[in-house]
RNA sequence: GCCCGGGUGGUGGAACUGGUAGACACAAGGGACUUAAAAUCCCUUGGAACUUGUUUCCGUGCGGGUUCGAUUCCCGCCCCGGGCACCA
């Protein structure tokens, strides 16, 4: 009989649906493990990289479960987003009909894949009952100060006619479509995730280990914490301060003038009513019509425009001008810096071309600084000189004495500044969970009432991709009643980020038709946390950071009892196809359903797992994949030749392998191998590889089995053991297999081989023989042989002679079952 | 500039905690089977040299070091990928 990967496929899909095998029920008596991978856009059709992710999760699932362990694996879709909208924009089709209609059709190819998913558990985020709860927290979170609304310059992105979030622009371009990001300003709603910052960089910690390193430092560099000290200037001749922010309060005594970012409210207030006003408001506009990424790059001009205004250095009493700077950032510290020249280049070249003051208060110990024979700002250690009661100190010790000095004056304190921004979840689009807020003329903003939720997204909504909200002009949508007094109001017409409904799915994976709240906290207790998480490196930080946000922020409102979501993270690789990631544009791409056609889905899943490790890019290769689905013949002729005969045994061979010992070591070495593999670090590459070599033995013993009972004994063991541990790996021609060899039922209910270990470590060891430290010979010995023994048999040895000849064996170094060395020296 | 990750045959990749570098697979070559081809099965395959061997020398980005022994540890570089960055 040939393998013919459809049938047996299909086969086998239909049997376990029809079993509900992968169903996931609380269990106390079994240890539970909690298997996600990030859950996929319905963008039509499911990918390469789909595949590689979901394939490494199902075979942990898999594998957890046959260890024992209450798995659950479930799997959803992240349904919200701007595809569905483009599409509408190009086709007309109603975004919901676009979106349920990929779900239906990925859904088949994820079945089809032959996935261990527990489907009763699977939602769309768009649907109402799922975003009703998200609405819900909203309102929690406005409740708790955790949200609000902001008018502020944010990221715009003109062709996808929306705002982004700044985790949402890369290197100055939008992270989706890659057209500039422009300044805009703007109202809109922001999560306050800087309230958590602290939090979230002291738990990278425990992360640590369990994640991979890159993550976790992306995400400290994005948290971007700096400890500094907060510095007051009063302002000269009226009345107010400039405060700044500083890492570098040693520097104090040499502050000779300042910047202003141009956004800086206080610039305004400056230069009303003065002669300076008509240039400084110019310098102001003409700098904010650059896009973000060419003000702020390096080798951008650093200009300024004298706002005709001072302020008063603190310690000095020197009068400080105010300048407005086109490099000083408004979101990073105060949006002010007090500016030293001798120290701080950007100062120093600032200083130079409008020709301000610069004053060195720092000297390398034992040389002068002269400032006007400095070419450059000295940034680097020293003492303190030109700093009052300061002066001889060294500068590390300054930076704290003069703090303290500053809190004694009530001008200053030690402070913590933070790079990560309040994350602004409102989006101008359709397709998204609306914001739960009503504007009344007469109350204010107010949130709307719990028991009117979900705030249903209207349907038959036009969408042209053109201006802002497309539900500001749905009049049934935008005008409602005033939660508070009853009166006419408007609803917001802004959608939530959908970076939000990915920030709780998989807690509502535990208790998915929970009805009358978000989650049943007994569910959520006993799955909670993730136990591994797999996912593409790309959410690094994004989905990742706001994740654990959210469940901090879930935390504190009581609904969960974690502060972690995902206990251990793996990031797969990227799938490559001839040096470069598969895209339409290269032409590259390669489409799982071809793949699952002319291979099958088991040759499919195998070639993903065999190509590389799972944390590295893969490269897709035609002749790879052919290789893998040669592999599964091999084992199905293999199998099929034998079986027969095998059905007619019984299991074990007594402990007697007969001549066939080294099969059954070779068995038992496999399931060690393959289990280590497994459990250590998702060596899926090797473990799979130790199986083709038990395959590869097989063959070259197959035709001089005898039928006697201890041949085909342990034959029956190693051929019926490497079905089980495949399996994960090839469900379905595992199970057929399985069948094949007279079994009833699947082996995702089979338990995992357990190896012998007298049988898996090998009695007899190839010694490596070394003369002075390169290898001369190899010796068969038994195991554990004495150094005595080794010695002399590794002295014996014809080539171990040649080298030693009437040498001194001056030294021995003997590593049992390794290597023994000889070290000799030359004899005159 | 700072912080992570990486560099091994023609290719994808192995090598536990310092102990035989190149498992497994792809590609290539050879053989068996066949009228033939495909499929299948078997063998060879890091480079060089010669005395063709149970041989020698070289070889894990480069240069040093530690060690009986280094792909692995240390120091100094080079290159590739990623993150952060006029961040005060």
């Amino acid at each position: 009989m040939e393998y013919k990967p459809e049938a047996v496929e299909k086969k086998w899909q239909r049997l376990w649906e029809e079993k509900n095998l992968f169903k996931a029920e609380i269990d106390s008596t079994k240890k539970k493990y909690y298997l996600l991978e990030m859950f996929p856009y319905p963008s039509g059709r499911i990918h390469m990289g789909h595949v590689r992710n979901y394939t490494i999760g199902d075979v942990v699932a898999r594998y957890k479960r046959m260890k024992g362990f209450n798995v659950l694996h479930p799997m959803g879709w992240d349904a919200f987003g701007l595809p569905a909208e483009n599409a509408a924009i190009g086709s007309g089709v109603a975004p919901k009909k676009w979106t349920y209609e990929n779900i239906d059709y990925m859904r088949s190819q994820l079945k089809r894949m032959g996935f261990s998913y527990d489907w009763d558990r699977e939602f769309a985020t768009c649907d109402p009952d799922y975003y009703k709860w998200e609405q819900l927290f909203f309102i929690k979170m406005f409740e708790k100060g955790l949200v609000y609304r902001d008018r502020c310059f944010v990221n715009w992105c003109d062709s996808c006619k929306t705002v982004l979030a700044n985790e949402q622009v890369e290197g100055g371009l939008c992270w989706r479509c890659g057209s500039q990001v422009l300044l805009k300003e703007y109202d809109q709603w922001f999560f306050k995730i800087t309230a958590y910052a602290q939090e979230l960089l002291d738990d990278i910690e425990k992360l640590s280990g369990n994640w991979p390193e890159r993550v976790l430092s992306m995400q400290r560099n994005w948290i971007g914490k700096s400890t500094g000290t907060l510095i007051k200037f009063k302002l000269d001749g009226m009345d107010g301060e400039i405060e700044v922010f500083t890492t570098r309060p040693d520097t104090l005594y040499g502050a000779t003038f300042m910047s202003l970012a141009p956004e800086h409210p206080l610039v305004k207030t400056l230069v009303k009513d003065t002669k300076n006003e008509s240039n400084v408001l110019n310098f102001v506009e003409e700098t904010l019509k650059e896009d973000r990424f060419t003000r702020t790059s390096e080798q951008y001009e650093k200009k300024g425009v004298f706002t005709g205004r001072y302020c008063i250095n603190p310690v000095t009493g020197l009068k400080m001008p105010i300048y407005v700077a086109n490099f000083v950032l408004y979101d990073y510290g105060t949006g002010a810096v007090m500016a030293v020249p001798a120290h701080d280049q950007r100062d120093f070249e600032f200083a130079k071309k409008y020709g301000l003051p610069i004053i060195v208060v720092i000297e390398p110990r034992g040389e002068h600084l002269d400032p006007l024979a400095m070419e450059q700002a000295y940034e680097d250690e020293g003492v303190l000189v030109n700093s009052g009661p300061f002066n001889g100190l060294k500068n590390k010790d300054a930076m704290t004495k003069i703090t303290s000095h500053l809190e004694d004056m009530g001008m200053g304190s030690s402070t913590i500044n933070f790079r990560i921004r309040d994350w602004g979840i409102s989006r101008q689009r359709y397709w998204g969970a609306p914001i739960p807020i009503v504007y009344c003329d007469k109350c204010g903003v107010q949130p709307v009432k719990e028991e009117d939720l979900p705030v249903l997204l209207p349907e038959g909504v036009e969408i042209t991709g053109k201006g802002v909200s497309p539900m500001e002009g749905i009049d049934d949508f935008v005008n409602t009643k005033c939660p508070r007094c009853g009166g006419p109001a408007r609803r917001e017409t802004d959608t939530m980020d959908t970076f939000v409904e990915s920030s709780w799915y998989f807690i509502r994976y535990c208790s998915p038709h929970e009805n009358d709240r978000p989650f049943d906290p007994e569910k959520t207790s006993y799955w909670m946390p993730v136990d591994q998480y797999i996912g593409g490196i790309e959410h690094a930080i994004l989905h990742l950071l706001y994740a654990r946000f959210f469940t901090k922020v879930l935390r504190d409102l009581g609904y969960v009892e974690i502060s972690e979501p995902f206990e251990r993270l793996l990031t797969q690789g990227m799938v490559i196809k001839d040096g470069a990631k598969m895209s339409k544009s290269k032409g590259n791409v390669v489409d799982p359903a071809d793949m699952i056609n002319t291979y099958g889905a088991d040759a499919t899943r195998l070639f993903c797992l065999f190509a590389a490790p799972p944390e590295k890019d893969m490269d897709w290769s035609d002749q790879g994949i052919e290789g893998s689905y040669r592999f599964l013949g091999r084992l199905w002729r293999l199998v099929d030749e034998l079986k027969d005969r095998l059905k007619s045994t019984e299991d074990q061979a007594d402990g007697r392998p007969g001549n066939l010992e080294n099969i059954k070591k070779k068995t038992h070495h496999t399931i060690k191998k393959v289990t280590e593999d497994i459990d250590r670090r998702f060596r899926f590459n090797t473990a799979i590889a130790s199986m083709m070599e038990l395959v590869n033995e097989l063959y070259k013993v197959k035709d001089t089995i005898q039928d006697n009972h201890e041949d085909l004994a342990v034959i029956k063991e190693a051929i019926e053991n490497l079905v089980i541990m495949l399996s994960p790996f090839v469900p379905h021609i595992a199970d057929e297999l399985w069948y094949m060899l007279g079994h009833q039922g699947m082996l995702l209910e089979h338990p995992w081989p357990e190896y012998d270990a007298t049988w898996a470590e090998k009695s007899i060891i190839t010694l490596a023989v070394q003369v002075n430290g390169k290898l001369r010979a190899t010796i068969d010995i038994p195991k554990d042989t004495s150094e005595e023994d080794a010695t002399r048999t590794a002295l014996s040895e014809q080539n171990v002679k040649r080298f030693v000849n009437n040498n001194k064996v001056t030294r021995v170094i003997y590593v049992p079952n390794r290597v023994i060395n000889i070290i000799i020296t030359a004899s005159k």
